[in-house]
DNA sequence: CGTCGCTTTGATCATGATCAAGGGATGTGG
DNA sequence: CCACATCCCTTGATCATGATCAAAGCGACG
């Protein structure tokens, strides 16, 4: 990993911009988050930043590129756990053990922030609504892994397949990186696989059948869904998971949310 | 539900205690989480506490039996997303979302504690460090979904199974509900087979062969495992996963783990 | 030009699903 | 106290989804 200056690119200014409304940050936590964010670091693609089996007292927030979570087991296959995307926090919960549970490699080129989880805990005495969104998000995380479950212990290849695609078409639409139905897939099949827990060769065949019968096409390495509801009815594709109440409501029930009510597109960034 | 005073049982005060243990909680903080724990209901077998797409802005604190989180899919189909047992803190993540992402189900007669989530929130103001460890509590359960994904995703039938055992095995040892190699199995089968993505025949099959190969005998509801060992290497089982850094080490690294220190076995209850 | 990474496709195999039926408890109502 | 029902476990036969093995195509890149 190495070091560089954050503030550089369009795509992160943005990015932590959608991180402060995704935490519902008010005026005075906005700049504490901000000071974290002052040494960014850059991450070639296929490196790991997390090892299972190591020590891992660290938090990241991924500010660009794709990576994963996963697992080797002890025949050398592996098992993704979970598509990490910009505006995730990771190192939950490997950091909460002694050794991490799972390791979290790049799939592409990345930026991300390093925060040890002392100041996590830190910040829980000093500013512990601030410490409180943090653990919230992680929390919401966890619908993730839970759906994943669904995902893979009940449905079939082609479902698994569909709602894999669809998963990632609203997370990343949710951070400008999706239009209306389509996206980079910036990695290859063997992801794809080993994420659903199916064979490459099938994941193969299975996204060949799905783009003869018109519902995706994916091609030079871009997602495109024809019809999203189509696709969401084979899949049994529902988004709830992915958008949790927002942290502040939940906060304060009841009251129109606070702070930031009516003007949550107005943070500035520096 | 029905409302009935929590401190009668012998078991629901040995379970508090080892809540407090776990949460390593300090003798200022203990108290406070005695007062939520006046009222306890118990929860007559197979019903929901928590039913998916209802809001439920509820946590439960589990003190006696066995329950489910689970999801039933368009086709009838049922996926166990978790078994908790007592001592476990259930709600999360689906608290987080307008309606709840899974059920929660009782497999036999419980007892529990609902405690509004708003009071969770109220404590992050007053007694911030009570509140982390709560949220730490549910970041170290997302490491069971986790889990469970390379479980159905990456391992065979007999594994799974075998892994289901084992890790059962290791949690209800933590609350005394298991001795060294056994512990009462109080659900039918088809638990089974719905936690780990397979057919009921085939579980039943499975379990048959484990118990030809004396690796596992179950009988009249009792699990026996011949060879914790032995088992263990058959599924690939380790149990890091379900040993969680305790919390007071990660508030205070370095230092000896201060208040509860060579004491934690002292913390009264009543 | 040759190698490497990724996709594609074919042929065959096997794990686990599905369908079907019977059996042993336990419980319940007549 | 017996008849019957229900729940759960068990086992057999057959089927199919998806794995495995093998090989070829196809860029990109050095």
């Amino acid at each position: 990993m190495q070091a560089l200056p954050v503030v550089q690119s369009g795509a992160t200014v943005a990015l932590i911009r959608k991180l402060a409304i995704r935490l519902a940050l008010t005026p005075d936590e906005l700049p504490i988050l901000q000071s974290i964010f002052s040494v960014a670091r850059s991450v070639r693609r296929h490196q790991d930043i997390v090892t299972e089996g190591k020590r891992n007292r660290v938090i990241f927030f991924v500010l660009e590129g794709l990576l994963i979570h996963y697992r080797i087991m002890r025949d050398g296959q592996r098992q993704v756990i979970n598509i990490v995307v910009p505006g995730d926090i990771v190192g939950a919960p490997s950091c909460f053990f002694d050794g991490a549970l799972y390791s979290v490699r790049s799939l592409t080129n990345s930026v991300v922030i390093a925060w040890p989880l002392e100041e996590l805990f830190n910040l829980s005495g000093m500013q512990s609504q601030l410490a409180t969104k943090i653990f919230w998000s992680f929390c919401c995380d966890a619908a993730m892994s839970a759906e994943h479950v669904v995902v893979v212990g009940r449905r079939s290849a082609r479902e698994r397949i569909a709602h894999f695609l669809l998963e990632l078409l609203i997370r990343l639409q949710g951070i400008g990186l999706a239009d209306e139905r389509s996206y980079r897939l910036p990695f290859s099949q063997d992801v794809i696989c080993d994420a659903l827990g199916l064979s490459l060769a099938y994941v193969n065949r299975e996204l060949r059948r799905l783009a003869q019968d018109g519902l995706v096409i994916i091609s030079d390495h871009k997602v495109e869904i024809n019809d999203v509801e189509a696709l969401s009815a084979l899949a049994d594709f529902e988004d709830h998971y992915l958008r949790p109440t927002p942290i502040d409501e939940l906060i304060a029930p009841g009251i129109a949310p606070p702070i930031l009510a009516g003007s949550r597109r107005d943070i500035s960034i520096r």
